[in-house]
DNA sequence: AACATTACAACTGTTAACAATACACACCAA
DNA sequence: TTGGTGTGTATTGTTAACAGTTGTAATGTT
């Protein structure tokens, strides 16, 4: 039977397919920052019309990969140190109440989706790109928004995650020893989702995050804001 | 000069008019919950075309107030005591932020705005309309959201608050006393919002949300889930 | 009963043409 | 110079008709 969550990726709609081609251009970096995506062009490019495409903006917006500029066009986003800001306050609101209701829900399966990314983590130091350093972070975070069986959060968390995304890229490049951080400090969150201690659990959580956002705020120059 | 919040509301865009017509009409019972939304159908009674209705579509999707069913159609939510649920619990975890934030940015116009509804608020037993009531509870929390200078935290608010209208409307139906806690309650949370205790002011938000959670869920008859 | 087939209704995607908008730029007046 | 006014143009916003796809349910077969 086939029932991964390994498997879920398979778009719906010809408008996710572009969400997902986009967003992997803005992380990887083919689109920079500030870089204008005009419809009629990327549309020819993409081999899709307009209509889907919009929908695909407004989409990217949402996750804060892209600004429209009404009558002006679309824009790849520029993350200020501000956005930085915003983004992590609020994760720093959200993943607490994540955490709380996960360690309701969590099932035997999702904690060994956990402990399998931890263990990989452990090995980091050998060859291991930012990447894919950057993914298994936030597929950790990501199964214990799941595990909290709360749409509505999952959505917050959803519109999040591409710009923690880009925030984690960035911080990567100038903190090297995040890799000696990962695998304790994410072998500590799931020792307290298994344990029973709620208060804990949230105090651990914040103590994350909070260092988290030290990092990237650290290695966030001051941006101009958004285009 | 025109600069107030009271004129914002003009749409940019047909889909955002088409959005405000619809959550209009779905408020106020004109379209009940689980009634279909056929898009041609829907198109021609408002004068437009399918795009920008789409676009409306997602939107409210995004606010709970319409539920998606590819390639089936689009409904007016059902709102379960689950969603109930989801909506408190994270407007739990929102509004304290908003509130700490708040503390440190709002403004003497607002302020002021603030004391203007709830001093309406006082008034309350005289001819009042659930739906006035309810608009009042809501924009109070909406100036506080707004105060928080936090665009990421003001969207979510966004999204929740169609579904706390609806709430709202619900529970006013079950509790007419609630005409006298409001005028209390929101005085308190106007108090402690100017004053400088972050962490009591954190709890007087709490409280109150407490409150509005069990009115509600204790009217809320445990329903099946959305359409 | 279990499964494949079919028909249908509705949404999804495409296209092309037209309308509306916002910025830029030149122009003019003070 | 400064500030306002008007016009132009590129680009998005909107429409409408058509073609393609999907999921449902009825139908038929084993």
């Amino acid at each position: 039977m086939i029932s991964d969550t390994r498997v879920l990726p398979i778009n719906r709609g010809l408008a996710s397919e572009i969400v997902t081609r986009l967003t992997t251009a803005i992380l990887s970096g083919q689109l920079g920052p500030g870089e204008r995506l005009r419809e009629e062009e990327l549309a020819d490019a993409l081999g899709v019309s307009r209509g889907p495409l919009r929908e695909a903006f407004t989409q990217l917006e949402r996750q804060g990969l892209v600004v429209l500029h009404r009558n002006r066009g679309a824009y790849v986003a520029r993350l200020s140190c501000e956005d930085v800001d915003e983004v992590y306050s609020l994760r720093l609101a959200l993943e607490p109440l994540a955490m709380q209701r996960a360690m309701q829900f969590v099932t035997t399966d999702q904690l060994a989706e956990l402990q399998v990314i931890v263990d990989r983590m452990a090995t980091y130091g050998t060859g291991m790109t930012e990447q894919e350093a950057a993914q298994d972070d936030l597929m950790f975070h990501d199964v214990i928004y799941q595990a909290s069986k709360h749409q509505r959060l999952y959505e917050c968390w959803t519109n999040l995650r591409p710009q923690i995304h880009i925030m984690l890229l960035t911080r990567n490049v100038a903190n090297p020893d995040f890799r000696y951080y990962a695998p304790r400090g994410h072998t500590e969150l799931l020792d307290v989702l298994k344990s029973k201690d709620e208060a804990h659990a949230i105090a651990v959580v914040q103590e994350h995050l909070r260092i988290a956002y030290d990092r990237v705020l650290s290695s966030y120059p001051s941006q101009k804001t958004r285009d």
